[in-house]
DNA sequence: CGGTCCCGTGAATCCAAAA
DNA sequence: TTTTTGGATTCACGGGACC
């Protein structure tokens, strides 16, 4: 059976067994749930969504049967409006986490308008909410009638699977590209415009398009190369140009004809970075793992030398068989450190020192050159 | 009859025929839905509220030097499930919203563990959305771990009663404190600490103090001089703190006597401020730094572009994330300049260029041009 | 008195792989 | 699946000690 054949909402798909079987590279141009329905269960890394905002302007909301909401602007509607943005949220979370993996992550930008339904409605799901974003506007429009405050900035939600979901976050990448601090949670971006705003003879083809450093940190900060990411509301395709860029498989979802003609001429334009480029910083858990017995065995550290730690407070000696010794007690570098300290845990090899020259040098830094003479 | 007997939550009271009838200036020492209730109806101005958060953390947390994360484990922010919360949120906003002056407003504050729900809840209610605000804390708390975004930022939402209400917002009063440009949806703010921060016997007495910068900052903008503003979260009496200070009527309604103890002696301490003592307390605006990465988001420079020195002696590649290789070697565009010129630091932004038309430009001018898409 | 260094701390849903 | 163990991980301020 075709995973393309039509299927009820919310029913159980096998999982896919390559992605070769997923429609990558494509755009689906339909209703986003009926298009979800019909892929297998957990076979997407990410889904990013930047769903309609419920401005109440007009009479584009679809219940998740398909049927239209009538558009109504009296006061008496609202509580029904609401109600029925809820129906629908809920109907495109719930068919999005189903195809998403375990260890899948889920992004929504949205505005006031909408984000605070959408965040409880997720949470209700079984995501994990693992950020909230604030993409400041560098160039917003300004309040004319000066009656409120400028809305200068609109909200992004990161969330996983579940609770216990091991979810991708390249956080070296992310610290690299914020020179070398940590990246925050606000993040100041210019809004669209320029070149990079797709037109259409002149006038611009979609009203909300995203910034395409938006979905740059997105991407670089939450998936792999490889991976697979899911747009249900892709637009002019910022989503897929970008993923394309960055080595990362997309598939797109759309219904409006006119704007999938766009997404599909501005994603064939758009190149793949090359290998080189595309490299980043890699974190430290990936580095090859060195036994602190292998400085040892090479001689950089001879049995019966004495550790310290950086302010010479704790010492401990080295025994031929790596463990150290500190006071009658004895066990791993880590282990002792935390003795010492008297810490739960403990990195043994930023912790303990050895004398060179007139100073101190970490263990680590051994555990580089051990690293490097390996090479 | 006594506006002060003992009534059912949600039943009608009549409207005060003035001020004078209001527990103005007292903390009432009970549960705040009970409190509330006993108030007449569109009575109160301003209810600004600093719920609990429902945090949900797991166990200890410790910093990268060994210590201890003190973390917020108090009673008053544990709930059983999402329900628990909702449940509580849903009275406390029913009741605020009776004692609300047909053109009242509610301000909310928390962050993404809580505040979707209350969102939503308002929206329910009745509210009305005005403004959702990012408090950006210039001096948030690193994630320690690297797990995750620093989490650098709340959110709080400003409604007004009703879709129609003719709200009070002192558009001049903002733009004056804003360096004559429109008052943003985003604010920049110190946490709360050194001499502001309160402590009873040299410990902090409330572990979510806010700043009074923040609800000096509301209370300028949306209420008058003389208005009545109700807490019915006070904590240690921030709200009731710079309430006084601008002349402003307050109430609070406080559960933990120790709380409701510092606060009194901490508003009698305060004294009301004339204007230009009031100037003092804002902030200045904030010029954006600009990393290194911005340059690539935004796509002014590619990964995979050379970067050269101004006589070609070194050269330079960009990656993805920002971080630049040369030889092997890789790091920031300082640490690669210090290390091409074996220079214990370098600055980047005018040691390295990048071909323009015939020439080389330095990164600098690229950064100059960034700053300007900006405003 | 001023400059420097060190230390403490803030609403936090904060690990991953081997055994 | 559960337990154990290795070892990765922090930014901006304020205040006090010290020179």
């Amino acid at each position: 059976m075709s995973v393309f054949e039509r299927v009820k909402t919310g029913a159980r798909r096998a999982p896919a067994e390559a992605d070769a079987i997923l429609p990558v590279g494509k755009i689906l141009e339909e209703d986003c749930v009926a298009a979800m329905a019909r892929l297998p269960d957990a076979c997407i890394d990410m889904v990013f969504a930047d769903p309609p905002y419920n401005l109440q302007l007009g009479g584009d909301l679809f219940r998740p049967e398909g049927g239209r909401v009538d558009a109504v602007d009296d006061d008496w509607d609202k509580f029904d409006t609401f109600a029925a943005y809820d129906d629908f949220t809920r109907a495109w979370l719930k068919e999005a986490r189903r195809i998403l993996k375990p260890n899948g992550t889920l992004w929504v930008i949205g505005s006031y308008h909408n984000i605070f339904r959408v965040g409880a409605a997720l949470q209700d799901e079984g995501y994990w909410i693992l950020n909230d974003i604030i993409w400041r506007k560098a160039n917003p429009m300004p309040n004319f009638r000066g009656t409120r405050f400028t809305n200068a900035h609109e909200t992004l939600i990161w969330a996983s699977r579940s609770e216990n979901s091991r979810y991708t976050f390249n956080y070296r990448a992310m610290k690299a590209l914020n020179d070398e601090l940590q990246m925050r949670s606000d993040w100041v971006l210019p809004i669209c415009g320029g070149g990079e705003r797709v037109k259409t003879q002149g006038v611009k083809a979609h009203p909300t398009q995203k910034p395409e450093s938006l979905l740059y940190r997105v991407l670089l900060a939450c998936t792999n190369k490889g991976d697979v990411v899911l747009d249900p509301f892709f637009g002019t395709g910022t989503t897929g140009a970008v993923a394309r860029r960055l080595g990362r498989q997309w598939i797109g979802i759309e219904r409006e004809k006119r704007y999938v003609k766009v997404a599909r001429e501005r994603i064939a334009s758009t190149l793949e970075l090359d290998e080189s480029a595309m490299r980043t910083m890699q974190s430290k858990r990936s580095q090859p793992k060195v036994p602190f017995g292998a400085l040892i065995e090479t001689g950089m550290i001879e049995p019966g030398a004495l550790l310290v730690d950086s302010k010479r407070r704790w010492k401990a000696q080295v025994r031929a068989d790596a463990s150290v010794e500190m006071g009658g007690q004895q066990g791993s570098i880590h282990q002792i450190g935390a003795a010492a300290q008297g810490a739960p845990s403990c990195n043994g090899w930023t912790f303990w020192h050895v004398s060179e020259g007139n100073g101190l040098i970490p263990l680590d830094t051994l555990r580089q050159r051990y690293i490097l003479m390996l090479d």
